[in-house]
DNA sequence: GCTTCCTATGTGATCTTATAACATTTTGCA
DNA sequence: TGCAAAATGTTATAAGATCACATAGGAAGC
């Protein structure tokens, strides 16, 4: 599960919200608008810190951070733990990727540019990824937070289970 | 952070849901009812299971497997790393105990006996984990999960922030 | 009672994930 | 140019989790 990315580059079939796209034009699309958007709030957006998003929008699943390592080692990058782990903090921080705290991974976000707390889906099965756009999610959370007196400032949510692919497979 | 059990085995003032309560009671009564349910359903509430759900009542927050090997080998038990993970394993297939995966943590269940999928509010300056309980936090997932047709099995949903008490505190 | 099997535990080794600490380079700016 | 801050390179180590195999304990069958 490290670098399976030779056989096609213009189409993947699973990963994104569990639907087919064009997966060339999402990854330049992606990384133009986080390049711009860096530029607008005067964030640096250096090579490794590029080359990280990139991996991930190309991969376009969760992936450890050795997993991106040795990925940017095959690029010509630094080898060691901090070099993906500083990349991907500055990456999380600005909201163009998301940890996975459930499968200690990282993935590109599929929504970038609005602030958002994410909700995840997780196959279990092949281990696709999908961000869902929930805003409220976190309400009945919120309710309980509220009476409790607790301030949230950040919320993890993360559905593991089996993708319509999987599911349709193992009728079981 | 490892066994600062010592100084008021009746009284513990911050971690259950950020809440004081007779924390005695709640141990025993907890591991009461544990062991009668095991009875039950022919589960074996082994010694070191019962001793690490015994350990993780009493210290009413969250703690990483490593501690609570440090707590077994104080108790005389196993000191090696299966020995925890193999009872954590056993209690929270049970539900017994949850993980917190934003932690890499394990807490005894508050609400036990009950099938459920537990949310939690963890505070990010005294570490105080409490177990909301939200029936339908999980609702606009849901809605997100059908659409994609996605089945969820599991959900992990966690919220970060400051407890009541610390957020007096730090009035910043 | 004894054997047998299954489950649970003990133990050593190893693997994965993550961070600390410090040297070096690059960049932005006066 | 030269300084300060930010980013990167690199070594070492901490923290979390699992594998593999040996041993012990308890329940079912004889």
């Amino acid at each position: 599960m490290t670098s399976n990315q030779q056989s096609g580059p213009a189409k993947d079939q699973t990963a994104l919200g569990f639907v087919e796209h064009d997966h060339t034009h999402c990854v330049e699309g992606a990384l133009n608008s986080a390049q711009a958007r860096c530029a607008q709030e005067g964030l640096r957006l250096t090579p490794v810190r590029r080359k990280v998003l990139e991996l991930l929008l190309q991969e376009h699943r969760a992936l450890g951070a050795y997993s991106i390592l040795d990925l940017l080692r095959d690029a010509g990058y630094g080898s060691q733990p901090p070099v993906a782990y500083r990349a991907l903090e500055f990456l999380s921080e600005n909201g163009f990727v998301h940890k996975i705290e459930r499968l200690n991974a990282f993935v590109a976000c599929a929504h970038p540019g609005v602030t958002h707390s994410p909700a995840f889906m997780i196959c279990r099965s092949c281990d696709a990824v999908a961000e869902a756009r929930t805003a409220h999610a976190k309400d009945g959370l919120g309710a309980a937070a509220r009476a409790a007196g607790f301030q949230i400032e950040k919320t993890v949510i993360e559905a593991e289970g089996l993708c319509p692919e999987c599911s349709g497979k193992a009728k079981s």
